[in-house]
Parts: C-alpha cells; sequence; structure tokens
DNA sequence: TATATACTTGACTAAATCAGTCAGGATAAG
DNA sequence: CTTATCCTGACTGATTTAGTCAAGTATATA
C-alpha cells in the first residue's frame, strides 16, 4: 500500500461526501470548496473512485456524486487502494527464488516489510468511512 | 517516520553487523559485498548511524564498524530515524489553529493519518535488532 | 616512514514520482 | 441552446530518491 497525499486527499473527499449527501449528489465543486482541493486533481480522484464502485455519478446540472454503497460497507482501504493502485514491490521479490526464502540478512529484512506491510493494511481495513465521520474517537 | 528505501537498506546493513561482529569490527565493504549495496551509498548511511550513536567505527586497516550498544537495545525505530531523519508534517498541522482541532472533515483525516503514524511507530519501535536476527518468526 | 586500508564529507546527478494544471470533450436539465 | 456537471488524457514544474564521484583524513602494519 501506497501513501501519499493522493490517498489522503480521496479519504478527506469520501468523508465529505458520506457526510453531505443526503438526497441529491454532490458536487466536486463543493467539495472542492470544502476541503480547500483542486477540482481538476478532485475529477483525477474521483474517476478512479468510481471505476472502483465506490461512488457513482450523476451527470448534468445539479448532478455530482453519491456514494456507491453505504459508508458502513467502505473500507478506508478500499478508498486507498483505489486511488494509489500501484503496490510498490520489494526488491527482494524481483530476484530468483534462490536469493530469497532462505536465512539471508536480506530476506530477514524483507519479512519484516512484509509483516508492517500488513500491519498498515490492517489499519485500514479495520475502518469504515461510517466509522470515520460518525465515531467520536476522532474528534479532539 | 518515512518509509524508503534508505531505512531498509539501514536495517539491513545493521542486521549484517550484527550478526558478524564478533570481535573484530567489520568493514563496509564486507557488508557492501554481502547486501550487494553499493560502498559510496553505504558510507552515507553509516555516517548518519554514527551520529546517531547507533555503531562506532575504527579507522585504519582492519577497521570498519560495530554496534555501539548491545543489538537488544537497538530498536528499529532508531535506524529508520536515524537514516531517515527528517519527518514530513501534515498538511493540516501547517495551517492555522482555527482551521484544526475542530470537527472539520479536514481534522478528522488528519487525526486519522496521525493515528496512523502512531500505529507504524510502535510496529518499529516495539522490535529490536536482536529479535530481528534471532528470532524465528522472520525465517520462513 | 611508506603505504594500504578504511572511514569522512560534500557536491553532484539521472530518473522517478508527486501534485497539480490545462484543454477539450460528453451529457442532461431547464 | 445554454449551463452545470461529469469525463478524460496530455502535460509539467518541483521534489525526492537512490545513488555516483571526488577528494580528502586517520591509522595499523610492514
Amino acid at each position: 500500500m501506497k501513501l501519499t497525499t493522493k490517498g489522503r486527499y480521496a479519504v478527506m473527499a469520501m468523508a465529505d461526501l458520506a457526510s453531505n449527501e443526503d438526497i441529491k449528489p454532490v458536487s466536486l465543486n463543493e467539495i472542492a470548496t470544502r476541503q480547500n482541493i483542486s477540482l481538476s486533481y478532485l475529477e483525477q480522484l474521483f474517476l478512479k473512485l468510481k471505476n472502483n464502485h465506490l461512488v457513482k455519478s450523476v451527470r448534468g446540472p445539479h448532478g455530482g456524486y453519491m456514494l456507491d454503497k453505504k459508508a458502513k460497507d467502505i473500507k478506508l482501504s478500499s478508498i486507498i487502494f483505489a486511488v494509489d493502485e500501484e503496490v510498490k514491490t520489494l526488491n527482494c521479490k524481483k530476484e530468483s527464488k534462490k536469493g530469497c526464502g532462505g536465512r539471508t540478512v536480506k530476506c530477514i529484512t524483507h519479512n519484516l516489510w512484509d509483516d508492517l506491510e500488513k500491519h498498515i493494511n490492517s489499519f485500514f481495513e479495520n475502518k469504515s468511512l461510517n466509522e470515520l465521520v460518525s465515531k467520536q474517537e476522532y474528534f479532539f
């Protein structure tokens, strides 16, 4: 899992969407204004979010975006994967099997980093959009 | 905490050092060969590791580096901090206090990312170099 | 003392990635 | 038919990454 501002912005935008969609779709313009993210950049992000079935779009005036599922069914990990699709492979994986799977120092650290990846994944895997916008935990 | 190959190489090199220093110092050349990392790059890393009192150097022929503390007293987090010193501050922190500390969507995600940072930190905080090289857990 | 070994330090750089802009559609409501 | 909105790809400046290169300094040992 890659962690850039893209993922952060996507989570922000989705949280905004979750808190503001009642009946009508929310336009990217509204989100751009509220969250202070450039419209063009949001367009990029929402294209990917749409392709990943996290939001659905309504075109034309009064159009915009809505969540494609219930907020409680959207895991934060899906949002981040949607916009930061490419997972960086570790050097070790590219090498021959002889080089890895053994007891070399290289493989030890490889396994360590693998473990970290799982650790980070589970962090986002266990949080839904719903929790994020409603839970007291994240309000100071 | 920043996570780049620098940190990974540093952990690899320290693990190598921990497994190979018996009585005599280990030269960067040996590590470079064993771990297949460029010598010049290792030099950069060890300069920082030394400044952070994780290793000590012995100059001259038969010189090299040794751990500055016992392997069990070296947390992986210290290694990573040593080489990737600069901690990326989140956008939100740069803004005025009015903008944050509230209940805006922006702050919710800010807190979320803060939380993640702690999560990752604790991952490395709770692992010592000793554990890494000796624990069965990391051998397949 | 000469010399080889090894650490020390700073400047430089090619390539990749990030964050974002720009331009030009397509679609649907009124 | 005009306007609001989504849709999409191409492009770009700045930064970061992952190193290389060059020129030292220190010290053990022959």
